[in-house]
DNA sequence: CGTCGGTCGTAC
DNA sequence: GACGTACGACCGACGT
């Protein structure tokens, strides 16, 4: 596909340019960097000014632009320039990200093959005056790129405005819109000012009657030559503004005379540096623009090919539904190096291929199980894109992000799309072997597991669940009225704006003080829990608020969910949306069943097996502390696992120098809420909340916490050293997770970055080791016809024949302890039972 | 009428 | 003065 470009062989050497082109690059540039939405590579390094420049230049020239200078402010400039320079742009000192926007940007004009000009001493705005009126003396036509207004002074017969949204203006546009001819527009401006500009103007006169002045008058001098004549009101202004209406005429008027040693004939455009360009549009991370120069290699013409295409073909494919459980098949296709191949619409199709490989696999690979086929996902770039990125997860925004094309409704556009991609990323991992690793000895075979596990689904009691929202429903109807008469009139409870005046003005409870991100009282439970004694309508709201949260997220919509051709519940296991690379749930969310509390763990019993079958929870015993155990290499903490201690006492023991037997229950309360705030970052203001202690006891409590694992804190600092210096943090197996703002000079921003990033390689090693353990596992229950049901983070789920049900138990066990081998041991917690809540 | 941000509450 | 990772219900503002 031929299709007009910047980067066609056409442009030679012509003896005289056919127009001349002058861009604002400093302007344009300023103008993206607040007016496109704020854009960063995964790295973190701002880069929204530079796409918005090269959009707007690419769109300003398409396929005319033989003729381009692009200018910049010179960066020798005298303190006094400077000042002058950002009074008359109107806006704080220039944000620190920009600067090196504009190097990216320069660097890329260079790349292009276009002319670049920065004189010192002469700011850009008199160079590109000075060049229109040169072009213009010497018969060219000259376009400037800009939104600066003032530049509407140079406008003329030759010299045309083109505004970022490619209106072009003119002299009769000038005339038109504000009622002044272009010789005026500079007395104009001096009158109105501009206040995104910072021109002051003249007080109290708008754009109409500065209009009708300069239409009687003819200008500025002959208006302050007659003020004598004016009406007060106006005189009055004019007298007044004396000095600014001045100042503002001066910061407005452009040179034009700045003589300039520019031959036009010289600046054709030259060949740009298409290897060059690509690096550095990759490096950006601008996938679109890629594509847009037609910088990628060259697609070789697809030809269309005869349906079944070949193995190892990329699938492309529509469904009429995200789930494919409940979806049917919309659109087929598949795509190779060079053809494309259109399939009928029909699941049967899938038969020709021994794995699916597709962008979302496991979606197409679940959909075929419906249809009665069992196919596995192959290859998915969806899991390699998140590999590299954990941020990658979307098909549309990742396709776009590598310019691998649109994630269009084309089924065979998707194939293409798929191929496209597989192969940018795989060139990208290829110098990669942990990610390698980690794509074929975990992610792919575990789309696998997943698969099925979303297909087999698990079994739930709905009659049960609908007697208990029945129970709940009453008890909630019964709080909702006696709340209401509390507050001594009915509202909405579940509105948090109403129940927030009821409690704070009505009823004048003084809450905490707490304030939500908007600055409302907050009505959250942590808050009403300290408002308890104070009045008897806050139990009420407390109880109504579990009881509606269980009713109206669980008991009411879960049994809705069933499948009328299965009978049983299908969630959704995301392998690419949770930044640390754990699994994610979701049509319905199954990772967040209560248990908790009693109503909460009265709903995990309407989770159950299968007639003749039992449910077999296992779960990993304080996976996240061995894990920092191994990767700190703590000493103390690898101490604990090894003896097989309690080592929420044994912590407490290490902070207050005590013998285990010794440690008081409060002692372990606090070493346990430690333990578990250590790896999100917990301030000891949260944690004398926890454990309503003081401040500095809490404060205190950290202390001796650290100085207990002393390893544990040279490694947090480390992991944070590694994550300021690469731009990311990784799991023990070499998962990545960028993470930006661990620089930033905020420091609340910084702190939450940090926060992020050493929770995520323990987090992340987690994910990792149960998702190895699911594929290892998979192949050994197969024949004892038991199967993987749920998996929640450190607990896996599976339903297994009555009959097997102890040696499934025993295999999963098993496999879990030694899915990989630490210096700690790890423990793991296993039960069987005919629902999840007797299970666990 | 749908969408989306804010708030809240479940889980690990 | 915010404790990391998710999903999802509800409200209310906003756009069609």
């Amino acid at each position: 596909m031929q299709q007009p470009s910047l980067f066609t062989d056409e442009a030679k050497n012509l003896p005289k340019p056919e127009r001349i082109w002058l861009i604002d690059g400093h302007h344009l540039a300023y103008r993206s960097y607040f007016a496109f939405e704020k854009l960063t590579t995964s790295r973190g390094e701002t880069t929204q000014a530079v796409f918005g420049f090269l959009r707007t230049l690419l769109k300003l020239l398409k396929d005319d632009g033989d003729c381009v200078i692009v200018v910049f402010d010179a960066p020798a400039k005298t303190f006094r320039h400077e000042s002058y320079a950002e009074y008359k742009a109107g806006r704080a000192p220039t944000p620190d990200d920009f600067k090196p926007q504009l190097e990216h940007i320069k660097r890329i004009v260079d790349l292009m093959g276009l002319r670049r000009l920065e004189v010192v001493g002469v700011e850009a705005d008199d160079v590109i005056g000075s060049l229109a009126r040169k072009g213009e003396r010497e018969g060219y036509p000259v376009r400037i790129a800009t939104a600066d207004r003032d530049s509407y002074q140079l406008l003329s017969e030759s010299v045309q405005v083109v505004l970022p949204d490619g209106r072009v203006v003119t002299p009769e546009v000038v005339r038109e819109k504000y009622g002044v001819s272009v010789e005026q527009w500079v007395d104009y401006r001096a009158l109105v000012g501009d206040s995104s500009d910072n021109l002051p103007g003249a007080k109290g006169i708008g754009e109409k009657t500065a209009a009708k002045l300069l239409q009687d008058w003819g200008s500025l001098e002959a208006l302050y030559a007659h003020l004598g004549q004016l009406s007060p009101k106006v005189r009055g202004s004019l007298e007044e503004s004396r000095h600014n209406v001045q100042l503002s005429h001066t910061l407005s008027r452009i040179q034009t005379e700045v003589a300039l040693d520019i031959d036009f004939r010289q600046c054709h455009r030259r060949e740009p540096d298409r290897m060059g360009l690509r690096e550095a549009l990759e490096g950006l991370e601008f996938g679109s623009i890629l594509r847009e120069m037609n910088l990628l290699a060259a697609p070789v013409a697809t030809q269309e090919g005869q349906w079944p295409p070949p193995a190892g073909v990329f699938l492309g494919y529509t469904l009429s539904r995200a789930q494919p459980m409940w979806a049917e098949l919309t659109g087929l296709g598949a795509a190779d190096e060079g053809h494309v191949y259109r399939a009928p619409t029909d699941a049967q199709e899938l038969k020709h291929f021994a794995e699916l490989n597709a962008l979302s696999a496991k979606d197409l690979s679940v959909y075929a199980l419906c249809a009665g086929l069992w196919v596995p996902p192959g290859d998915d770039p969806l899991l390699l894109a998140y590999l590299y990125d954990s941020s990658n997860g979307d098909p549309a925004s990742t396709a776009r992000r590598y310019g691998a094309g649109d994630w269009s409704d084309d089924p065979t556009a998707r194939a293409q799309v798929a191929q496209t991609l597989w192969e940018t990323l795989r060139k990208r991992i290829g110098d990669n072997p942990q990610l390698e690793w980690l794509y074929h000895q975990i992610e792919k075979p575990l789309s696998a597991v997943l698969a099925r596990m979303e297909f087999a689904g698990v079994a739930l009691d709905a009659a049960y669940l609908s007697e208990i929202s029945e129970e709940l429903g009453q008890e909630a109807s019964y709080l909702e009225a006696e709340i209401h008469r509390l507050a001594g009139h009915s509202f909405n409870l579940s509105s948090r704006d109403q129940l927030e005046k009821v409690l704070y003005d009505e009823l004048g409870l003084g809450g905490s003080g707490k304030k939500t991100t908007t600055g409302k009282r907050s009505t959250a439970a942590s808050v009403l829990e300290e408002l308890r004694p104070d009045h008897a309508i806050v139990d009420k709201i407390l109880q109504y608020r579990e009881l509606t949260k269980l009713k109206n997220t669980y008991l009411d919509p879960l049994p809705k969910l069933i499948h009328p051709r299965t009978g049983r519940l299908h969630t959704r296991f995301n392998q690419t949306v949770a930044a640390t690379g754990r699994l994610s749930s979701s049509d319905p969310g199954l990772q967040n069943i209560p248990v908790r509390t009693e109503i909460g763990r009265r709903i995990r019993k309407g989770f159950v097996a299968a007639p003749g079958m039992r449910l077999v929870s296992a779960d990993y015993s304080q996976i996240e502390l061995r894990l920092l155990a191994h990767m700190s290499g703590d000493e103390n903490l690898k101490q604990v696992f090894l003896e097989g201690a309690d080592i929420h006492t044994q912590t407490a023991a290490w902070m207050f120098g005590l013998k285990p037997q010794e440690v008081k229950t409060d002692q372990r309360r606090a070493a346990k809420t430690i333990n578990f705030g250590v790896l999100y970052g917990m301030s000891a203001h949260r944690l004398s909340n926890e454990l309503s202690i003081p401040y500095p006891e809490a404060s205190e409590f950290i202390e001796r916490y650290f100085a207990g694992y002393p390893r544990v804190k040279a490694w947090i600092e480390t992991t944070l050293q590694q994550g300021r210096e690469k731009g990311y943090v990784e799991t023990l197996f070499g998962r990545k997770r960028f993470v930006s703002d661990l620089n930033s000079r905020m420091k609340n921003v910084r702190e939450a970055a940090e926060r992020m990033a050493f929770n995520m390689p323990v987090q992340g090693t987690a994910a990792d080791l149960i998702k190895l353990a699911m594929v290892q596992v998979q192949p050994r229950l197969e024949p004892l016809g038991a199967h993987l049901v749920l998996q929640v983070h450190d607990e896996l789920v599976l339903e297994a024949p009555q009959a097997t049900a102890d040696e499934a138990a025993q295999i999963l066990c098993e496999t879990m302890k030694n899915a990989w081998k630490f210096d700690v041991p790890l423990e793991v917690g296993v039960g069987i039972g005919e629902n999840w809540l007797e299970a666990k």
